[in-house]
DNA sequence: TTTTCATCTTAACATTTATCAACGAGAATG
DNA sequence: CATTCTCGTTGATAAATGTTAAGATGAAAA
């Protein structure tokens, strides 16, 4: 169960003593989710994070009744609310599961705790938090720099599980344009020899 | 000299010792910027984080030479090409002075000297870290859901200040249209009754 | 199996936004 | 003072993107 889990710790921080390993593992709680169901909602304050263990999850927002995605998720990366997980404030965003979940979730609580508790897992925090900053940066220079058909171009070529697992609307509301564009962007694109344009990031 | 960033510390950590102030003031440099000069340069990989004393400065990209800005940082604030800071990369964007500026700088290698020596200032990384995930994801979250006219909007009410000290045109690429188009858009908006629309975040 | 539902595509049309060019106001410069 | 130069505005036009509606396909459900 915790195999992956525990990787990804290491992988972070190659010098986590089996003991901080053996005081974090407690803190656990395991997660289940069917595809459809709901990890949170907006307007509520996100209370802990999660380690996808399996499956894979979307970030969403509702506007004028209309969904739209901000982000994806799959295993083996950590997953929360983070707008309203750090600032402890209500989230105007949802997340929720496009496939069966399993989760390993953290509590604030604990979490709190463990920064005390386990000086190292400070560091591990702070990894976090830049790599969430370094992901959503790129996604934003993106947005700013790149055309919605490079902004396609970059998903098929970074995720391309992406496009396996996750309808075309998502996509295209990820990117910022309509399931309609998208599909004649699409339609255009086939055929075309790979093009070499300025990239960003 | 130090009185403004000295109470950016405490306010982040209000437990900082003075002793851990006093290891932390010798790795402070500072550096003057003219309006106009680079802090940066695409191609470069950042050593150092800023704070901004005084002045005021954007980070932009130039695709098909074009500028393109992505943030604007004020007296009070860190600043650094963090992507690049942070993967020890070469940055694919800019950083120059909009005004006259007086940075305080701290390097790499005293970062994370201070990181190991200093328990606290790992919790200082971190907290900034999310900070600045939550101002960049709140942009992207924009991008994707609000009008290029609300977004405008959204600039005037939480950032008046950006107004008065920066040239229209960088606002325009700064929410993504041209400054034609934001010419048009302010000129169908004045006069307008404040509206309510929906706002995510 | 049949039926329903979700997704993707396509077309016609509307709207938004960009492009190009010209002009004017005001600041900076000589 | 005259002269640039930067910046913002405006107009005409083009391009990109959205909207609405219809149909096709295949998966899921009855």
């Amino acid at each position: 169960m915790l195999t992956q889990i525990k990787a990804y710790y290491k992988n972070i921080l190659p010098n986590l003593s089996e003991e901080d390993w053996e005081r974090l593992t407690p803190c656990f709680t395991i997660q289940q989710l069917k595809k459809g169901d709901y990890l949170t909602r907006s307007g509520e304050v996100c209370k802990q994070v999660s380690f996808v263990n399996k499956g894979l999850l979307r970030f969403f927002y509702v506007v004028d009744g209309r969904e739209i995605c901000t982000g994806f998720v799959q295993e083996n990366n950590y997953l929360a609310q983070y707008d309203s997980f750090l600032t402890r404030q209500p989230s105007a965003g949802n997340i929720d599961a496009l496939e069966e979940c399993e989760l390993i979730n953290l509590s604030s609580d604990d979490i709190q705790n463990l920064y005390k508790a386990i000086p190292i897992f400070e560091t591990f925090g702070r990894k976090i938090a830049e790599m969430l900053f370094i992901i959503i940066m790129t996604q934003t220079n993106r947005l700013l720099t790149l055309s919605p058909e490079e902004r396609y171009q970059v998903v098929l070529e970074e995720h391309p599980y992406i496009i396996q697992r996750v309808p075309q609307y998502m996509i295209a509301s990820f990117i910022g344009i309509t399931p309609e564009h998208l599909s004649r962007l699409r339609n255009k694109m086939t055929g075309k020899t790979s093009r070499q344009k300025t990239k960003i990031v």
